[in-house]
DNA sequence: AGCACGCCGACT
DNA sequence: GTCGGCGTGCTC
C-alpha cells in the first residue's frame, strides 16, 4: 500500500502540517511530489485542495482513520506545484523539515486569505439592533451577543470589526457570531487591503547597445546552457543587457525575477526599471510586512506584473510561467540565508529554474571564486562586458602602502604618510574622502607589526585567533588545534607581535586629532541603529556637509559620492585573516569594490590600500583591478585544500547550555559522520565559542561529492532524533558556510 | 476555517 | 425530556 504526504490549503495556518492519504491503485502511476489532489477532509468530507510532499510504505497514524485520495488535478503543474517541488529539494539539500522549507518558498500564509480580510457589520438599522440587544439582556446567557451587538454599535463607522479585533473584547465570540449572522442581524463583508500599485509612465525610448552588449544578449538567448555568467566592471553596462533579456522573455509570454542583494544599493537602477516597463514591475524589499509582500505574491500568481525586483525572498515569487532569472552582485554574501533553511540564492534559483525550463544569469564584477570556476569549465556560459560605457566614470589608479615600512620610519600613527599626504591635498581642493576600515568577518588574528607574518592552521591553512579568556590561546576554529600565544614572531624574532584589532570610533578620534579642521562622519553598525540614519548620513556626505567619512562594508557598497577622489582602505589585513577559507576572496572582493568607489564623478580618484602584507595576491590583484590573476591563485589554494569549489564544505554547529554536554553532543556526531568517502575535523569551538548562555561546538567535513554530506547529515540527524541526549541541545547544519560560527 | 460534540439553562 | 446557545477541540 503506497500512502501520500499532503498539505492541505497551504493559505490556512491552523492546517499547516502534514496529512497522510491512501493512494488508491488507479492513481499510483500518476502521482509524484508536487501534484495538485482532492482530498476529503474533516469531519464533513469537504473536498479540499491539497499537494503531494513525498511517499510513504507504512502508515504513522491509525490506519483505520486513514482516506483515500479523491482525485488528481491533471494538466500542466501549477505553480504551487512547482514551489513544493523546490521545497522538497530544499529540505532534501539543506536537511531542514518540510515545514520550514514550505515556510520559506510559500513565504506567506495569512490569518485570512487572498489580500482580504473579513469583517463583520450589523445588518439592520441601528434603532433595530438596539432594540434587539435590549432584548437579549434580560438573559444572561445571551451575554456573548449583547457585548457584541454593543461592539458593532459602539465604534461602528461603516468599517466594521474583524473577529480578531473582536476576540480582544470579547472572550469567545465564534458561535455567538455565528447566530447572529444566522438570524440576519449582522453580515459578513469581504474589506479588501489591496496595496495601491506603482503608477508611472513607461518612457519608451528606445536604447542603442554596445557591440559587447549585443553580444552578451544574444550569447546568452542562443547558448543552450541553463546558466550564464554575465561578467563585467561597474559602469560597463550589466543593467541594459538584463533590461534586454527581460524584454524577450516578456514578448515570449512569460515572466522575470531580478535579485539584488539590498534594496538601496541599486536605486538608480530601481528607476531604469521602472521607466522601462512601467507598472508591470513590482519592487520588494526586506522591510516589507507579510501583508504587503503577499500582496506582491498574488498580484505575480493572477499575471498583474511580469517583473519583480527584490532581494533573497523575491526568489519565491510565484509566477506560473518564469522565464528568467537574473542574480545580480551574485558574490554578495546576502545571498545566502542566515536562518534554517540556509540556502544560498544561487543554487536556489538554478534548481528552480531546471524546474521550469528558464535561464538563470548571474551578474558580477568580481564573480564569486566556485561561480567562474565553474565557468571556466564550461558548465556556465560565460559572457564578458570589457569596455565600460563611454561617459562614464574611469578606472581609479590604486597604491598599496606597506605598513612595516612605516613602521621602520617611526611612523605609529594608523595613517601612512602617503595617505596623510593625500587627504592634506583632498581637503584643500574641497574633494571629499572615504575611509573604509573592513572589518567584515573580523576574527582577532596574530600578526607581527614588523614584518606581516600572521600565524595559521598548520592542517587548514586558515589564520588562527586568539582566545584570552583561555590563557591566551591560539585556536583553528575549523579542527580545533590549539598553540600557545608567542612572545615574539616565530618569524622574525620581533617583539611587535600581537592581536590584531581598530574600531571606527578610534579613527574618528585619530582623525579629529590628525585634522582637526576636517569636517567628519561616522558610518558603522553603532553609529546606524536608528532605521533611516544610514541613508540620512549618506545623503548628508553626498550633499558636501562633511569632508571625510570613516566606516565599514556599508560605505563601499552604498551610494555614488561623485565628489569622492580618494579611498583609503586603512588595514586590507582585517578581512584577510579572519580565520575562514573565504577570506582572500571577501578581501579581493572588498577591495575592488572600495577602489571603485573612488573617482566615479569627472575627477580622477585615488585608492590607497594601507596593509602589512603588499605581497599578498588579494591585495596586489585587487590593486591592479585583475580578477583573472586573482581567480587563478586562489583556486590553486582551494583545490590544495579542497575547499570549494573543490571539494564540499559542512558545517554542523552544536549549542547546550552546558559546555561539557555540548562537546560531547559534538563528538557524538563526529563519531556517526565519520566515513571513509568523507572528512570530518574533530570537534572545535566556535569562532563565537559562547554566546548568550549558550556554549558552542563546531565541526567541519569536507567531501568531494555533495551527496557524502547529505548521507553522513541524514546519520547525525537520526542520532540526533533517537538520543535524549540532544533534547536540549541545538543543532545546525550548514552546508558550504559563508559566515563563522 | 468549518464542523460536531458535549455541556448547560430554559421551556413545550 | 428536549431544544437551542455556547465553548472546545479536531481535522489524515
Amino acid at each position: 500500500m503506497k500512502y501520500a504526504d499532503i498539505i492541505v490549503d497551504i493559505s490556512l495556518e491552523a492546517l499547516d502540517r502534514v496529512f497522510q492519504y491512501i493512494v488508491p491503485e488507479t492513481l499510483v502511476s500518476d502521482i509524484q511530489v508536487g501534484s495538485q489532489v482532492l482530498v476529503p477532509f474533516g469531519k464533513g468530507n469537504r473536498v479540499l485542495r491539497g499537494y503531494v510532499i513525498g511517499f510513504s510504505e507504512e502508515p504513522e497514524y491509525e490506519p483505520d482513520k486513514l482516506k483515500e485520495i479523491q482525485s488528481i488535478q491533471k494538466g500542466s503543474m501549477v505553480v504551487e506545484s512547482q514551489m513544493i517541488r523546490l521545497a522538497d529539494w530544499m529540505s532534501r539539500m539543506y536537511g531542514c523539515t518540510h515545514a520550514q522549507s514550505l515556510k520559506t518558498v510559500l513565504s506567506v500564509r495569512r490569518k485570512v486569505r487572498g489580500g482580504t480580510k473579513k469583517v463583520y457589520c450589523l445588518a439592520v438599522s441601528r434603532a433595530e439592533a438596539e432594540s434587539e440587544m435590549k432584548k437579549l439582556a434580560v438573559q444572561p446567557r445571551f451575554a456573548s451577543r449583547v457585548a457584541l451587538l454593543a461592539l458593532l454599535l459602539d465604534d461602528n463607522e461603516g468599517q466594521g470589526i474583524s473577529e480578531t479585533e473582536m476576540k480582544k473584547k470579547v472572550p469567545s465570540p465564534t458561535a455567538a457570531l455565528r447566530t447572529l449572522v444566522k438570524h440576519g442581524w449582522i453580515k459578513v463583508r469581504e474589506a479588501s487591503d489591496y496595496r495601491i500599485p506603482y503608477s508611472g509612465a513607461k518612457d519608451g525610448k528606445t536604447v542603442h547597445l554596445t557591440l559587447g552588449q549585443q553580444q552578451a544578449v544574444e550569447g546568452i538567448c542562443q547558448d543552450g546552457r541553463m546558466v550564464h555568467l554575465l561578467y563585467g566592471v561597474t559602469g560597463s553596462g550589466k543593467t541594459e543587457v538584463y533590461m534586454q533579456l527581460i524584454q524577450r522573455t516578456l514578448a515570449s509570454g512569460r515572466q522575470a525575477i531580478v535579485l539584488i542583494p539590498e534594496i538601496s544599493l541599486t536605486y538608480q537602477n530601481i528607476a531604469r526599471f521602472r521607466q522601462r516597463f512601467g507598472r508591470r514591475v513590482s519592487v520588494m524589499n526586506s522591510r516589507m510586512s507579510d501583508g504587503e509582500r503577499y500582496d506582491q505574491y498574488i498580484q505575480a500568481k493572477n499575471g498583474e506584473i511580469d517583473i519583480m525586483i527584490g532581494p533573497r525572498s523575491a526568489l519565491f515569487t510565484p509566477f506560473p510561467n518564469l522565464g528568467l532569472l537574473i542574480v545580480d552582485e551574485e558574490q554578495d554574501g546576502a545571498y545566502k540565508s542566515d536562518t534554517t533553511p540556509k540556502y544560498h540564492a544561487v543554487d536556489v534559483a538554478i534548481q528552480r529554474m531546471e524546474m521550469c525550463g528558464g535561464k538563470v544569469v548571474l551578474g558580477s564584477a568580481t564573480p564569486s571564486v566556485v561561480t567562474y570556476d565553474r565557468a571556466m569549465r564550461g558548465i556556465y556560459g560565460l559572457h564578458r562586458l570589457e569596455d565600460r560605457v563611454a561617459g562614464g566614470p574611469g578606472m581609479a589608479k590604486t597604491c598599496v602602502i606597506d605598513l612595516r615600512e612605516e613602521l621602520k620610519q617611526k611612523n605609529y600613527s594608523i595613517f601612512s604618510r602617503r595617505l596623510q599626504k593625500e587627504m592634506e591635498e583632498r581637503l584643500e581642493r574641497k574633494e571629499q574622502i572615504l575611509l573604509f576600515l573592513n572589518r567584515r568577518g573580523y576574527a582577532g588574528f596574530i600578526s607581527c607589526r614588523s614584518c606581516g607574518h600572521v600565524i595559521r592552521c598548520p592542517h587548514c591553512d586558515i589564520s588562527m585567533t586568539l582566545h584570552k579568556a583561555e590563557q591566551n590561546l591560539l585556536k583553528c576554529h575549523y579542527c580545533g588545534m590549539t598553540l600557545p600565544m608567542p612572545d615574539k614572531c616565530p618569524e622574525c624574532g620581533s617583539s611587535y607581535i600581537g592581536a590584531f584589532g581598530m574600531g571606527t570610533q578610534k579613527v574618528a578620534e585619530m582623525l579629529a586629532k590628525r585634522f582637526p579642521q576636517a569636517r567628519i562622519l561616522r558610518a558603522d553598525r553603532d553609529s546606524m541603529r536608528r532605521k533611516n540614519s544610514s541613508i540620512e548620513v549618506f545623503q548628508a556626505f553626498a550633499k558636501g556637509e562633511a569632508d571625510i567619512l570613516v566606516g565599514t562594508q556599508m560605505i563601499v557598497k552604498g551610494h555614488d559620492f561623485p565628489n569622492v577622489t580618494l579611498v583609503g582602505v586603512l588595514a586590507a589585513d582585517l578581512s584577510m585573516f579572519s580565520g575562514d577559507y573565504m577570506a582572500g576572496e571577501r578581501t579581493f572582493q572588498l577591495l575592488t569594490q572600495a577602489a571603485g568607489r573612488a573617482g566615479r564623478g569627472e575627477k580622477p580618484g585615488l585608492a590607497v590600500i594601507q596593509t602589512y602584507q603588499p605581497e599578498h595576491y588579494a591585495v596586489t590583484c585587487a590593486a591592479a583591478q585583475d580578477y583573472e590573476a586573482f581567480y587563478r591563485q586562489e583556486i590553486l589554494y582551494r583545490r590544495l585544500m579542497h575547499y570549494p569549489p573543490a571539494g564540499h564544505m559542512m558545517a554542523v554547529v552544536v549549542e547546550h547550555m552546558d559546555e561539557m554536554m555540548a562537546r560531547e553532543g559534538a563528538i557524538l556526531l563526529a563519531g556517526v559522520m565519520a566515513d571513509e568517502e568523507i572528512q570530518v575535523l574533530p570537534p572545535a569551538d566556535g569562532f563565537r565559542a559562547k554566546e548568550k548562555d549558550y556554549y558552542r561546538k563546531v565541526i567541519y567535513i569536507k567531501s568531494n561529492e555533495i551527496n557524502g554530506l547529505i548521507q553522513c547529515r541524514k546519520r547525525a540527524q537520526s542520532l540526533i532524533h533517537s538520543d535524549t541526549l540532544f533534547r536540549e541541545m541545538n543543532v545546525q547544519f550548514d552546508i558550504n558556510p559563508m559566515n563563522l560560527y
